[in-house]
DNA sequence: GCTTAAATTGACAGCGCTGTCATATATGAG
DNA sequence: CTCATATATGACAGCGCTGTCAATTTAAGC
């Protein structure tokens, strides 16, 4: 009885299987060769844009590609060449905000070059982690790795994979050895730019609202802070930088501490969307109003940042150009190109809404 | 929607690729086969549980692929079936939130039957989407797909798909017709509880705060706000149920509108996490305290609202669990199962957190 | 035990592409 | 113009799997 029942739920009817498939006909590289006038070799490597193949022929490949409207059969490629032409981003955190922003920019990338672009979860802390990691990547026969907060830091998961040969590009990595691959964005220089925005607005006052020391992240936009205050010789010392821990309550109770030691102040920028929402609301709360009395600024551009009421001015990391240029580069190096820029620094855009701005830019 | 691979347009260098091909011998059916001591195709057709297998040549089918660690190849599968195991998520929707747990579930199911997950924005305005997702389905052999709202609620495209013999599941369409296979969720029910769960901590002056009529999720969670009213003898009529536009400003524009007409309310119940937020602000704003005051609940369990402050109530649709349900029904309807039931229905969750409850639970 | 139908099994071709390697053609030096 | 070298091209095998179909084994019926 119990393995009736598996064996419905589960069989493939071959029988059945059979029937379905549809014998649409495919143009294949054949056709394309026969068209143009070369050979099936000839076609495949005018299609690669080999380099070992002469102008007029390859033009007339392309040409007849472009006729047959041809596309290459994904599955071929993969067996003939034993690449997998997928390239997966591992990941372990729960922010689908930025997990759907890298999937986007590992898409688009993907896309133009014919490769598959897969988010895989993984558990980093199982014990073997790394060792699973490692199967799962040489038995899918993964081409090339993305790596994110937290695994792009973790030297040993790295150094495995690198033994391996599997190609890989981080994103974001707190600090990379000049071996590794990997993209990254200016904090310190947007925290100065939306600092420098809410002076620009007439605010001297301006209290900074951390986080946790360990994280580079807010400690370089604490350091944009500090230089763009004293960039316009503006105050930035202990009584207006405080620190909370991300979370929106801290970001509430800092709000409360601030306005009892630094009651002047009108304006607060805090190093992440959440605790700048934890302020707004305290803010609220305390009677103020936004952005007239009191003006705030986060940082990270979380969905939830443009729906919020009123919503936030805040700092945009460009994650999806970052994991598109990730991608990019993690294809040309299975491609078996040189690179000799390792890293790509990216610049985050500052969107100006209502909690500074009245009239809202985005 | 990136639609045409151009593998075409950036150099794959042949002579640099060569290099790097790694030949780490796979283990292919060939050598179960041999270690099982059967032939190849007896092999496969274990490996792929078809019934056509002798019990005991099963067994050591799986025995020795086990032994052997093996996995299938992919690419060669897909070669020789002309299929291409690739399950497609088509969307057109922001929220990150509902689509990585789309795409969770879909992967969980996946990864159990050899498919691989994929999911593809689509620009549901353009106006030749119906052509080119066709386009997009067929030149990549997609074998089923996955449509979520808007577009799992477009009869023509869903009819044009169907003609060209594409499997497809829906994902909480607003009304499906007799032979679309779907997947949905009890919206009433749900409201129902959670009305329940307010007039059990003793509230007898609930207000609703609705949506757009033309939602029909938000005219169902209404029903269940009244049915649940109803049942307990309170009342709920025009007094007490107001509608807004799912945005958190109408929330507070709500909560003020309330507050005017029915004072005597101790608990508000929004049709979306977003209009609950609104309330909670301005909740917060009028000195009121949450949840002794006023007690407020929302629905979607949106990824904010547990770091909301306060964290709020709200009913959590079981997102991933019907995506990988909606994968499984899919993969069946490829293999050529014959099934009864095209639809099925799923049960939210009500998470209490401190918005109605001091003591959270979850 | 014999006949017939059904279930099981295996040999083999071939999916569409790329790697290999041998051949052909162009280029350059003398 | 010739030979050496570099470059371009093509024939062919085979990646690992599944579909086909024919051969074989097993079960069923009498």
């Amino acid at each position: 009885m119990g393995i009736y029942i598996r064996s419905f739920c589960f069989a493939f009817y071959e029988s059945l299987r059979m029937s379905l498939r549809h014998k649409k006909k495919r143009v294949t590289v054949t056709d394309i060769a026969k068209e143009a006038g070369v050979s099936l070799k000839t076609a495949s490597r005018a299609l690669n844009n080999s380099p070992h193949v002469r102008k007029e022929k390859r033009e007339a490949v392309l040409r007849a590609a472009k006729k047959f409207n041809f596309r290459p059969n994904i599955s071929a490629r993969q067996l003939a060449s034993n690449r997998s032409y997928v390239i997966t981003h591992f990941y372990d955190n729960l922010n689908t905000d930025y997990l759907s922003k890298i999937y986007t920019g590992m898409q688009q990338a993907c896309h133009k070059h014919g490769y598959y672009a897969v988010a895989e979860a993984t558990d980093y802390s199982r014990k073997n982690f790394i060792a699973q990691t490692l199967d799962y990547a040489s038995s899918f026969n993964i081409d090339g790795l993305i790596l994110s907060p937290p695994l792009c830091d973790d030297a040993k998961l790295i150094e495995a994979l690198k033994k391996q040969d599997i190609k890989l590009v981080l994103i974001s990595p707190q600090e990379a050895s000049n071996d590794d691959y990997y993209v990254f964005v200016d904090e310190e220089r947007s925290a100065f730019e939306i600092t420098e925005h809410l002076i620009t607005l007439g605010h001297e006052n301006i209290a900074f609202l951390g986080g946790l020391k360990s994280h580079k992240a807010a400690s370089d936009r604490q350091k944009g802070f500090i230089s763009a205050m004293k960039h316009h010789g503006l105050n930035a010392s202990n009584k207006n930088i405080k620190s909370g821990d991300f979370t929106m309550q801290s970001g509430h109770d800092a709000y409360v501490d601030i306005m009892k030691k630094l009651p002047e102040a009108t304006a607060i920028f805090a190093a992440n969307d959440e605790m700048a929402m934890g302020v707004i609301m305290a803010a609220l709360n305390d009677g103020k109003k936004i952005p007239d009395e009191i003006a705030i600024a986060g940082y990270d551009n979380i969905r939830f940042s443009g729906l919020f009421w009123p919503s936030l001015t805040t700092v945009s990391p460009p994650v999806i150009e970052m994991a598109n240029y990730a991608t990019n580069l993690l294809i040309r190096l299975i491609s078996g190109e040189t690179i000799k820029n390792k890293r790509h620094e990216f610049v985050s855009e500052i969107i100006i809404r209502k909690s500074t701005n009245k009239r809202e830019s985005s």
